[in-house]
DNA sequence: GCCAACGTTGGC
DNA sequence: GCCAACGTTGGC
């Protein structure tokens, strides 16, 4: 799960311990949360869109997908006119923390053959949340998280 | 249903 | 700031 560190990095949800995946206003990603993803799931915390981007930490669902409720909020930047509360159109999960690890950079990730198929590396990936199989789960947190 | 225009993402 | 890639919008 991508997050822009400026807006929610790791060390927020350190400091909060939990919170909801607010924001995400696409379908595909919309989707995962509400469909792919269980209670007790466990995902990479991601900072994208700053100086060094990459795995920051892990947290694990903790909440079915749910209506988000800043779509409901006209003063947030996320705000979705076309939303009603009766048909809420975006949902998010909550996580929570797991711990902070140490940061393994993108570059870091591109250089392993084992990641090359990683959904997140792909070449034009855009997707705020994409899904991690489990070789690649471990050979991160195995590997590369012990190193 | 097509597709051009436009907006956003995100690495560099 | 640049730009490739992709999603969404809206006219037709």
């Amino acid at each position: 799960m991508k997050s822009e560190p400026t807006e929610f990095s790791i060390d927020d949800l350190v400091r909060d311990k939990k919170t909801p995946w607010f924001g995400v206003r696409n379908y595909q990603a919309r989707n995962f949360m509400m469909k792919e993803m269980r209670l007790g799931d466990r995902v990479f915390f991601y900072h994208s869109s700053c100086p060094n981007p990459g795995i920051a930490g892990i947290a694990e669902v903790c909440s079915a997908a749910y209506p988000d409720a800043t779509q409901f909020d006209k003063k947030s930047p996320h705000f979705e006119p076309a939303a009603k509360k009766e048909a809420p159109r975006w949902f998010n999960v909550d996580v929570k923390l797991e711990k902070k690890t140490q940061l393994i950079s993108l570059a870091t990730l591109r250089e392993h053959p084992e990641l090359a198929r990683m959904r997140i590396l792909a070449r034009g990936n855009r997707l705020s949340i994409t899904p991690v199989e489990p070789e690649e789960w471990n050979f991160v947190t195995g590997t590369l998280m012990q190193s």
